[in-house]
RNA sequence: GGGCCCGUAGCUUAGCCUGGUGGAGCGCACGGCUGAUAACCGUGAGGUCCUGCGUUCGAAUCGCAGCGGGCCCA
């Protein structure tokens, strides 16, 4: 039996109570199980990583992701979906130092690194419960119990058995590059790690002393004068004018400089220079020829033993000097240059970022410490041109926030620059939501693409799988676990993580031993391999068979550098395809402002705060309708409220027939639509189309997957067809006391709507559905399926569908707004029936509109009838008013204008208009007899309103309203007010909706009263009475007695509980 | 500096693809309704459609340049 529900939306009541309904009956089990003939759809979730803490754009996420897979599954899809955790890398390590107090990577070695595994791993494992139960709240849901860990030996195995592809496939290098160094982590980081921002650093120029040329420098300029002591070479551009100029000083001194013409007034404004004359100009290639010395050669003895010269490349800016410093160990073009000229590779500094001993005197200096000693020793030998500062954008480190530096390393690679462009291929193959996420962002990332750096000089990651052999040097890549063991001759299991599996060697063919590198994988590498490793794949292959790739992943448009890449590189790499059909690309949450949330900032909102105070349903509707998916959201407490009181109407919405349904013991199972269909109103015909209306427009917008067009719909229907109309339109229905098929009629469709509604809210309000249906449904029959979230989508009944019927209503409910509108005008409140309303049709459509829904529009506009002019034409009690135009007149009749203008005044206007229109002019009789003739445009035409009525536009015309009284209507309106005041008396007596009450009513006004008597049994009918007293001698008495001032009409009303 | 996206009322937004008098919700003011009542309805005020230039008879809409915000890159 449908039950009565609480007055108020409570969300925190509701979704504990449907957590523990799902956790009781199994819910999300059943559901999967119950679609697994359905098509299969495999989703792969972008696993977060386990923080600790989900935010807003990662509930976001999961909300997004939660609606979609909800609407699929009752789209009958078969779905699979684990959720997945990203556990290795360095923001955990960074944590896990933090609380051991550790400065560097010396603290963990002498910590013990299996101890400093243990860590990371309890770490990542307690941040992801906390995680997992946060993502719970919201309602999402995922294979909660089996997701796919990263730190797991078999997805460790999936990343292995991919490198080992890239391997056989020549695609994985080994060698120096330049990479981003984080000192602080001592280890090389992603292009996609590095985190730019501003900051402050030395700004110096200078001087390299040309060899074999008195008193002859070339002029460079950098912010890292750390790097001076692995200079190497200078770059010029070949297309550049340079020019030899002899720069004077105050004193006298002088110098011959060389830097690029355009730029030789800057050079000299930065030295302080006074004065210089050019001596000579070139262009970038005669430079080549030059030899330069270093400028601290004596103090880094190894700089003695380079040959220092002059080089072409086109990165080359006129900014500055225009010649470019060129340190191959320190920068990726310097490496470049150094690369494509052969120069020595010179890197005179550790992992740490302390000088080594090929630096010289600088051994043991911390590199960014030693800027100052750098400027210094060039200040002492005459090589430093000028000191300053620059603010500018510099790379960090993404986790510790230190600034990195440019290391020359040996580092292990995956050759994406060869597969490049099969990778943009495979782009177009891919469904991008929103199509420019692929065919522009992502297209663009990808063509620029460099090869991609995977090895990290650290402990807590997957370790890379490569084996070299001390001896020979032979190297090895294991594909899997079993490969290892087999391999090493190792007895037992093993767990892949350092430091277990670096203790794992392989004898060599050489009769040396192989040992494993001592990296670990870039974290991004893990998730890189989510969508096979998800499916236990290589371990088994028949998952992968069946479901790989994935049909669809949604991720934030930070992921086009990230995971949307990562998983494609990876993916071509092992199966030479991308691994994913569909992508949609979800935007950012930032504050009300706009600004990004940060902590430094304050501004960050946490969702669980949110879910605390609305509801996880209001967040997720929230969040959903706010704006486009892939825009950024711009989070607003006011809009989250809106939506909550949007939810509260939905509420309000669903409960108000209960306590008729269930007074009536209304039991669906019994009354079908289908039974009641002689008795269905016009009124009920457009709600069931409606509905269908919304189901159809609703799967238009998640084809698309344009959530906040399919929510936005859904919340307008509740409010705008449900709430502000069609229950409106009922109410008088549903207080029938007897078994009126009329009411029967209104019960079903309201029941057959709500079905839908239900359903239609499932994907996006999960718990509040759940309530719903367990109420509409499963309290009604007890075989229905147990959850909504089983329930098969609505399918579009064309048979409710009715357009024309829709459009009319539409045009209806404009001229009751219209109505409303005139009546303010006229002071003639609702509560007051009117003798009629007008309407003057603009269409044919119009006056049908209100052919078919005359009862709607009396009812609603609470008038006696409904008046329909001819189309197109006024209504024919309007007066014509004619307003002479002095102006056309007065140079005409001259003096006599002040005759003809009152005699205008008083002419008939339909003749005069009629006149105007047939003859084109008017013969007019002045006060005087005399007659002269007026012609068109000597008047103007107003329409008048007759005596007590009023008017307003609506959308089929013009609507005028009769507001005047007779004793009839007059006699209807106080009634109305008594039966307000009485019913107003009941409920603050709590009775209940049926209980009958006696009642005495006195009113002093003699003609009012006697009108009121004309209706005393409609007020006792109306109010429950069994007994009514009506007069103004009457004694009146009650539990409430009150008082009241009617329309300036003393009355006195008691009632009582019979 | 570059790529992509966004910029419409105090706030959140529709309209932009396909040019023709900018439309909602929230908030505000006024009024109404009253067995959904801590709910609901109507009316009103409120707009340099980010700025400028261009195309066009006509630009929120198309193009170019700039400004502001976001993500990504250098």
């Amino acid at each position: 039996m449908i039950k009565e529900i609480t007055a108020k939306y409570n969300a925190e009541q509701i979704e504990k109570k449907v957590t523990q309904l799902w956790e009781d009956s199994d819910a999300y089990r059943k559901t999967r199980e119950h679609r697994k003939t359905g098509k299969r759809l495999f989703f792969v979730d972008g696993p977060p990583y386990t923080t600790g803490h989900i935010h807003l754009g990662t509930a976001w996420n999961k909300i997004i992701k939660d609606s979609i897979l909800r609407y699929y599954s009752m789209n009958n899809r078969n779905i699979l979906e684990r959720p997945g955790w990203d556990m290795h890398g360095l923001p955990i390590e960074v944590k896990v130092e933090g609380v051991l107090g550790f400065k560097s990577k010396k603290d963990i070695e002498s910590f013990g690194v299996e101890k400093f595994i243990e860590k990371c791993k309890e770490f990542a494992i307690t941040q992801k419960r906390a995680m997992t139960e946060q993502f719970q709240r919201l309602g999402v849901w995922m294979q909660w119990d089996d997701p796919y860990m990263t730190l797991k030996d078999d997805y460790i195995e999936a990343a292995w058995w991919t490198l080992k592809q890239a391997s056989e496939k020549n695609l994985l290098d080994v060698g120096k590059r330049s990479v981003n160094w984080c000192p602080r982590c001592e280890t090389a980081i992603a292009d996609s790690e590095v985190e730019y921002s501003d900051r402050t650093d030395p700004s110096i120029y200078v001087k390299f002393k040309v060899k074999g040329e008195e008193n002859t420098f070339i002029v460079i300029w950098t912010t890292t004068p750390w790097t001076i002591p692995a200079n190497v070479a200078v770059a010029v551009h070949p297309d550049f004018e340079y020019s030899k100029f002899r720069a004077i000083r105050q004193d006298g001194s002088e110098e011959i400089l060389i830097a690029a013409t355009d730029l030789i007034e800057n050079v000299l404004r930065q030295g302080r220079y006074v004065d210089y004359e050019v001596l000579e100009t070139m262009l970038g290639e005669e430079l080549t020829k030059l030899e330069y010395e270093s400028p601290v050669g004596d103090l880094v003895p190894v700089q003695n033993e380079i040959k220092h010269g002059v080089y072409l490349a086109d990165f080359v800016t006129a900014e500055n000097t225009g010649c470019v410093h060129i340190a191959p160990g320190h920068g990726i073009d310097d490496f470049n240059v150094g690369v494509k000229y052969k120069l020595p590779i010179l890197c005179p500094v550790g992992p740490n970022g302390s000088y080594t001993e090929e630096a010289g005197e600088y051994t043991g200096k911390n590199v960014r410490e030693a800027n100052p000693i750098v400027i210094e020793d060039l200040r002492e030998r005459n090589r430093l041109l000028a000191e300053g500062t620059v603010s500018h954008r510099y790379g960090h480190c993404w986790r510790c926030k230190t600034p990195i530096i440019y290391l020359a390393t040996e580092q292990w690679f995956l050759k994406v620059t060869e597969i490049k462009d099969k990778m943009l291929e495979e782009i177009d193959s891919v469904d991008w939501y929103p199509d420019w996420a692929g065919s522009a962002r992502f297209r663009t990332w990808v063509e620029g693409a460099r090869d991609w750096c995977i090895s990290r000089q650290r402990y807590w990651g997957i370790p890379i799988p490569v084996w070299k052999c001390k001896k020979c040097g032979k190297l090895e890549v294991i594909g899997t676990k079993a490969e290892l063991l087999e391999k090493s001759g190792a007895g037992g299991d093993i767990e892949l993580h350092r430091p277990y599996v670096d203790k794992v060697t392989i004898p060599c063919e050489c009769g040396g031993e192989k040992k494993r590198v001592e990296d670990v994988f870039d974290v991004w590498f893990d998730s890189a391999v989510a969508s096979w490793a998800t499916l236990k794949f290589p371990q088994t292959r028949e998952e992968f068979d069946e479901w790989w790739p994935a049909d669809f992943i949604t991720e934030g448009h930070d992921q086009t550098r990230g995971w949307f890449y990562s998983q494609l590189g990876a993916s071509m790499v092992s199966f030479g395809r991308a691994p994913y059909r569909s992508v949609l690309m979800h935007g950012f949450t930032l504050d009300a402002v706009g600004k990004k949330m940060s902590k430094s900032l304050g501004n960050v909102v946490s969702p669980l705060d949110v879910i605390d105070r609305y509801g996880a349903d209001t967040l997720r509707a929230y969040v959903l309708s706010s704006n486009a998916p892939w825009e950024d959201l711009k989070f607003n407490r006011e809009e989250v409220e809106t939506i909550q009181r949007s939810i509260n109407i939905l509420w309000n919405v669903f409960r108000f027939p209960l306590p008729y349904m269930a007074l009536d013991n209304f039991d669906p199972l019994k009354v079908s639509l289908g039974s009641v269909k002689d008795a269905l109103r016009e009124e009920d015909r457009w709600i069931l189309s409606r509905a269908q209306s919304v189901v159809k427009a609703v799967d238009e917008a998640m084809s698309g997957y344009l959530l906040h067009k399919a929510v936005r719909e859904i919340l307008e229907f509740i409010l705008e067809d449900l709430s502000r109309w069609y229950i409106q339109l009922i109410r008088p229905r549903t207080w029938t006391e007897a078994d009126d098929p009329d009411k029967l009629a209104a019960y079903c469709v309201l029941y057959e709507v709500y079905v839908t509604l239900t359903k239609l809210i499932s994907p996006f309000m999960p718990y509040l559905a759940e309530e719903m249906y367990q109420n509409l449904i499963r309290n009604v029959d007890p075989n229905a399926l147990e959850s909504v979230h089983m329930c098969d989508w609505p399918k579009v009944n064309e048979v409710y569908l009715d357009p024309e019927l829709e459009a009319a209503m539409d045009t209806v409910r404009s001229i009751v707004e219209a109505a409303s509108n005139a009546r303010q005008k006229a002071g003639r409140k609702l509560r007051w029936p009117v003798s009629r309303i007008v309407v003057s049709p603009e269409t044919e459509e119009a006056a049908k509109a209100v052919e078919r829904l005359r009862s709607v529009l009396m009812g609603q506009t609470n008038s006696k009838a409904i008046v329909l002019t001819p189309v197109a034409e006024s209504w024919d009690e309007l007066g014509l008013e004619v307003i002479p135009d002095p102006g056309k007149i007065g140079p005409v009749f001259k003096k006599d204008a002040g005759k003809v203008i009152p005699a205008l005044q008083k002419v008939d206007g339909f003749a005069l208009k009629k006149a105007f229109a047939e003859a084109g002019e008017f013969e007019l009789s002045l006060a005087d007899g005399t007659t002269v003739t007026v012609i068109p445009g000597m008047a103007n035409f107003k329409e008048t309103l007759p005596e007590g009525t009023a008017s307003a536009e609506s959308d089929a015309g013009l609507v005028y309203v009769d507001a005047n009284l007779t004793p009839e209507l007059e006699a209807e309106g106080y009634a109305r007010e008594v039966i307000r005041r009485l019913q107003d008396m009941r409920k603050e007596l709590d009775l209940l909706v049926d209980e009958n009450i006696s009642a005495s009513v006195w009113i002093e006004d003699e003609r009012i009263l006697k009108l009121v008597e004309t209706l005393k049994d409609l007020i006792a009918e109306e109010v429950r009475a069994d007994t009514f007293d009506l007069g103004n001698s009457i004694e009146v008495f009650g539990a409430l007695v009150k008082d009241w001032d009617v329309e300036g009409i003393a009355m006195k009303m008691g009632i009582s509980k019979k």
